[in-house]
DNA sequence: CAATTCCTAGTACGATCGTACTAGGAATGT
DNA sequence: ACATTCCTAGTACGATCGTACTAGGAATTG
């Protein structure tokens, strides 16, 4: 007994592959035929590693959400500080390089806020972990409800902002406005 | 010659209930079937009023503009007021008899960052007659590039805040947020 | 009345979807 | 070596999709 051992290791390469399609390509064109004839391999070959396609896309999402809370580690440096978490934070997010990402990230708002709790369960954790890092970011010594209150604030505009970036080709505006969030968070803080 | 004369009425009905449709069931769920179906006609009843569905889709997107547009009209009452505009801007968005409403719109955002031109447009109208309002909010003596940048991060923050609303249960938290912001902009004008 | 145009419905065709089924080569434990 | 399990591929089936085609009843002008 005992037959050939399981390829984790090839499980996780064709999800990262996987991840990057969606990215390129948004979740309306993930089928598994056109992602198979991308990689490469046949839909049968992403049907047994991924089963069926609800699984593939809890992969995809539990993939891509790792991805983003990595990238969203050590806001701060050595000192904590709002200020300089939300302008880490933003810079982070705005650059060009990373506007495929986040296209997919806001289409999985879309997604969540129809039916399937896989997109919520993601948002859910992402948006919670910049919560605690927003939160830390501003110290001990805040009183714990202002702390969440300013750090849901300074997501929300961040987003908001983002979705605005993405959306429009007023690239200016937008950093413009964001410039002027920041100071105020540097002058209040 | 001319025979029987072109029913305007009845297409407006008919988009109407189409829209009332997308708004409950999303856009993935938007097929001629179903739709027909739900509205008690055949397929090509629609397919004759619309044409193809890429025109469906537009003229779905032409009538929710305009109806997302009208309940953002007259946000300050007698006073341009930046504050109350927000406030007003804030409730009027943030009610949950209008989650539906702003789970399509978000929808839209989700489709716009992928390919089609058409979303991208729709979304440009409507925060464009968003942003107007609230620059108009401002009075006109102030800098017409620091009213833009108040407006932009009014914008931002109440529709970041507004994705938080729909995606998280946490409705408490998001409007003791929302409820600072606009107290800083009280503060603020 | 007749002619014409619009509205609606039924049907059918090709494409694509998710997925189950079959089967053969590759890699392991005994 | 052998049995067993994994990986990959090919194929096929049913469902659903957008849309073209056909045709008949309704409403209007001449």
């Amino acid at each position: 007994m005992a037959g050939r051992p399981v390829d984790h290791q090839r499980r996780a390469q064709l999800l990262d592959a996987i991840v990057d399609y969606a990215i390129e390509h948004g979740f309306s064109e993930l089928s598994w035929r056109p992602v198979a004839a991308a990689l490469g391999v046949s839909t049968t070959t992403l049907v047994h590693h991924f089963g069926t396609k609800e699984q593939m896309f809890e992969a995809i999402l539990g993939r891509l959400r790792e991805r983003m809370i990595v990238s969203m580690r050590d806001l701060t440096g050595e000192q904590a500080d709002l200020a300089t978490a939300a302008r880490a934070a933003w810079e982070r997010t705005s650059g060009p390089e990373r506007a495929a990402e986040f296209r997919l990230f806001f289409a999985v708002y879309g997604r969540a806020l129809q039916a399937p709790r896989q997109f919520a369960e993601f948002l859910e954790h992402v948006v919670a972990d910049w919560m605690g890092a927003l939160r830390d970011a501003q110290g001990p010594d805040v009183d714990p409800a202002t702390a969440t209150r300013t750090a849901t604030l300074v997501i929300a505009t961040i987003r908001g902002l983002l979705l605005d970036l993405l959306a429009t080709c007023d690239r200016d505006r937008i950093e413009d406005a964001a410039e002027a969030f920041l100071a105020t968070l540097s002058r209040a803080g």
